[in-house]
DNA sequence: AGAGGCTCCCAACATACGTTAAGCTCGAGT
DNA sequence: ACTCGAGCTTAACGTATGTTGGGAGCCTCT
């Protein structure tokens, strides 16, 4: 598979870490290739992270966005009892804190949910690109208004469903989203995320979401270890979920 | 109060439907002289519309945005089973579909949730003045910026929050958004919004909203009326809604 | 003023999901 | 190979919320 060959060359470091951005952004948007080498001189710290410590603290102001390279992170909110709302996974490719360019003060947390390593961009050499090139800084817009869409497909997936496709809903998305960025292998993908921080995303206990796993795999539609996802049963998992990719804005969207 | 003479200033003609919008933009980003008389040319084609037709469909291409001049909208999304999550409510100033500017396809319906009047300002029309003012255009990025921040604010109070929180909740944002246009008066502003359509921003049922207005109502926090809504104690409310104003990124965060 | 239609409210009952608590499994480290 | 702890699973029981259905209040139109 092309998939799994992609993820050697990155291993190998033959790829640079700021292809996996372009990945992204050439997903979403026409990127020439002019533009694609100013983001491959985008200077990338890189730093390698585990859970528990998070990236951005809510409050903060950051001066610098991170992209995520290898794994996935989160952004969360609290409740003053407790709780813990996750509203975003982020897959490789993806700039979680963008919105810290033109928004000072962060009002969500940003934290693994899986080792992972992240490059820190400064703002002020983003904004230089998006100066020079002004399409990629409506390129970057419009991956804040994707950010957006998600969030409105998470809130209906969270309003309207029941628990069940809640999560097969999910897990279709993170297969369309790795496709985008060429990180799937066959049907299945990498995903060494615990059962309890999926919890905190769909508004549920980590009780209910191994009831649910469970079901799922039962029902041969999916088959989950602690580092993998499998997807058994592609058409039925589409439908236990209500799934329409629309809202993901890929400029080709295809199924797995 | 300042506020309701505001609101009889707008009945009587003498402040023009781009002032609305010139205050929400002015509430959240700098706005010098110059681009307020830019954004005061603007066309507005006026219409008037009822709940039951939307404004925009899902799947659809508009070539306009739409201004809230009067009354409530609401973003909406349907399930295949006939749910219906409402993942915004929106107030006179706010520019619904702002994100079509640069997101060809609407991935959700926009409609009324009371009778109410907009205004529609054609794409170019838009993009020449963020063309000329720079500055205008960061300021409606900003702009859908914040949009997102709400949606991650109702993805905690949807996924975290008890029934009876999550009202609590709505109404504190509903309260400080509208002063900041100056549409409230006094402690309660007007919202013929019905619980049915309530019901379904909060992922709950008709039934149960109608529970938890009562609850409300009896810990008098509240009195609801079918066209306006009072706050009897905002402290109280506040608590019970876990209610933090930072997510809406005011530029001045002043209490009711 | 009466009829019809929304909207809201209330009561009885059903259920998806939460909570608690107890084992179990697996992988990391010695 | 053994230990230990984090993560997962299962069961029993409690509750917030859904569903159904009936009735009361309140507009609007005739």
């Amino acid at each position: 598979m092309a998939q799994s060959s992609d993820v050697n060359l990155l291993m190998t470091r033959s790829i640079s870490p700021n292809d996996l951005l372009i990945r992204r952004l050439q997903s979403i948007h026409p990127v020439s290739n002019e533009e694609i080498r100013a983001l491959r001189d985008l200077p990338l710290e890189i730093a390698s992270l585990e859970p528990g410590h998070d990236i951005v603290r809510m409050g903060e102001r950051p001066t610098q966005c991170c992209v995520v390279i290898e794994g996935f992170t989160c952004i969360y909110k609290l409740t003053s009892d407790g709780g813990r709302q996750i509203m975003a996974i982020h897959v490789p490719g993806d700039i979680p804190d963008i919105q810290s360019l033109h928004l000072g003060v962060m009002d969500f947390g940003l934290a693994p949910i899986s080792s992972c390593t992240v490059g820190y961009i400064p703002h002020e050499k983003i904004q230089q690109v998006c100066d020079t090139y002004p399409r990629l800084g409506v390129a970057l817009w419009r991956e804040t208004l994707i950010d957006a869409a998600i969030y409105r497909d998470w809130m209906l997936n969270i309003g309207q469903r029941e628990a069940f496709g809640r999560v097969a809903h999910l897990v279709c998305e993170l297969m369309m989203r790795l496709k985008a960025v060429g990180l799937t292998e066959g049907s299945s993908f990498k995903f060494p995320v615990t059962q309890a921080n999926l919890a905190d995303a769909f508004g549920i206990s980590s009780v209910h979401m191994s009831r649910v796993y469970g079901m799922l795999a039962k029902q041969g539609l999916l088959l989950v270890t602690r580092t993998h996802i499998t997807v058994l049963d592609w058409d039925e998992l589409q439908e236990a979920g209500d799934f329409d990719p629309t809202y993901l804005h890929l400029e080709r969207n295809a199924p797995a």
